[in-house]
DNA sequence: CATGTATGTCCCGCGGGTGA
DNA sequence: TCACCCGCGGGACATACATG
């Protein structure tokens, strides 16, 4: 039943009235539809049966549309603020010729009751679209889920871009302080993000790389996302972002689910900054997935085999524009007490297709090294490496 | 050639104003 | 609150353009 607040002194004038009322109406199920001030006399009145009138409603909304409608039209009008409540409660569910009808209000009426909540549609549509942008989405994808054109999509990015480039462009530090490096050595306190993730590094590196190497919007992949502390730092920074990896983790649902031994995803727009931190070889064996490609678990060979294929097919994206660029952090792998130094292994692969821009020390954040290994290492007369290679390859704009 | 993005044009509907 | 008018923004549609 539609309304709010019956009207006490109408019932007991009814009930005075009894045999003069005319029936009320119920649906199917005997529930109320018209003649709720009628009911409640009879019942004033100590009566036990009332005349009805009994229709058939197909769903709830139409059960409750044909209530307000019959109520509009006669007997005790539904109060504006009653109307107001229903015209919000319908708008962009039913047709609003339909609102109009059974509320007997007209459209300007109407208008300015859902004033408000259609702002609030607006505004919610144009977060939502922004938002799937900024995960690379196509805009005819972007279109097909919010239901709205193509064009419209680009026109709405457009204006985005616009209105967002006067503060952010210049500004890196101006929504979230920034732990910058001006030297080569690159140490954090620890990786701060709280889902734990083996492998995961200190958001503050991508933050850094983000303030020397990129602008706003501009597309950062990363595939090997892990625990997506990348896209964190992306909507921090107001970058895209194209983040996936070989088993996203559930929690995040902004990571795709993609194996980057297969290639480049082919929905990858070009990218302007290439982020690699992959899982290296045998170090981590098992700690990602039992997955035969996952790069974790293949031999060294084939491991570089892979960067390799990643450099060129990130190269030949750029073939175009000659601008991007590729940024690997990676560090030495004890096998045995025998030193691979992966870092250089990898340089000299990518360093066929992209020139090295710039090369940093990062230094592990916890302790890398057991006691045994450091006492082993004693003995043998060798050095320990505490740090990882952070290399960037790649041309300016 | 296929896919994704930008643009020109038409037109609906919304907001705002006014008087009843 | 409603009817009416009017001006304009923004959405739909078709299509041109860009890119790989």
């Amino acid at each position: 039943y539609p309304r709010f607040n019956p009207d006490p002194a109408r019932i007991i004038e009814y009930s005075e009235n009894i045999d003069v009322l005319p029936p009320i109406k119920v649906n199917q199920h005997n529930i109320l539809i018209d003649g709720y001030h009628r009911w409640k006399a009879h019942e004033t009145a100590k009566k036990t049966e009332i005349p009805c009138e009994v229709v058939q409603t197909e769903s709830e909304q139409e059960l409750l549309m044909m209530a307000v409608s019959l109520n509009a039209t006669h007997g005790l009008q539904l109060s504006p603020k009653e109307k107001r409540t229903y015209a919000i409660k319908w708008w962009n569910v039913l047709p609003i010729e339909d609102i109009l009808k059974s509320l007997s209000i007209s459209q300007s009426t109407f208008d300015t009751y859902t004033k408000d909540k259609r702002k609030q549609y607006e505004k919610e549509l144009n977060e939502r679209v922004r938002e799937l942008y900024m995960q690379c989405w196509t805009e005819q994808a972007i279109a097909d889920e919010v239901e709205i054109d193509q064009s419209v999509v680009n026109r709405k990015i457009v204006d985005i871009m616009q209105s967002a480039e006067i503060g952010d462009l210049h500004n890196f530090d101006k929504n979230a302080p920034l732990d910058l490096k001006v030297y080569k050595l690159w140490q954090f306190q620890s990786a701060t993000n709280t889902v734990k993730h083996f492998g995961n590094i200190p958001p503050e590196i991508i933050d850094n790389l983000l303030y020397y190497f990129t602008k706003p919007f501009d597309v950062i992949f990363d595939p090997f996302g892990g625990c997506g502390s990348t896209i964190d730092v992306c909507k921090k920074r107001n970058r895209r972002y194209y983040v996936s990896d070989l088993n996203p983790i559930p929690a995040r649902v902004d990571i795709r689910k993609h194996d980057i031994t297969d290639g480049l995803p082919n929905d990858l727009p070009v990218p302007d900054f290439v982020f690699l931190d992959p899982p290296y070889w045998k170090q981590a064996e098992g700690k990602y997935s039992d997955d035969d490609t996952d790069l974790a678990n293949i031999d060294l060979d084939e491991f570089l085999r892979q960067i390799r294929g990643i450099a060129k097919s990130v190269k030949r994206k750029w073939r175009e524009r000659k601008s991007g660029y590729l940024a690997i952090i990676i560090g030495e792998y004890k096998d045995n007490g025998k030193i691979i130094d992966l870092p250089m292994l990898c340089y000299d692969e990518i360093k066929q297709f992209l020139p090295l821009v710039c090369r940093y020390q990062v230094p592990y954040s916890t302790q890398v090294h057991g006691g045994a290994f450091v006492k082993m290492a004693k003995d043998k007369k060798e050095c320990l490496y505490i740090n990882r290679d952070l290399m960037v390859f790649g041309y300016g704009v």
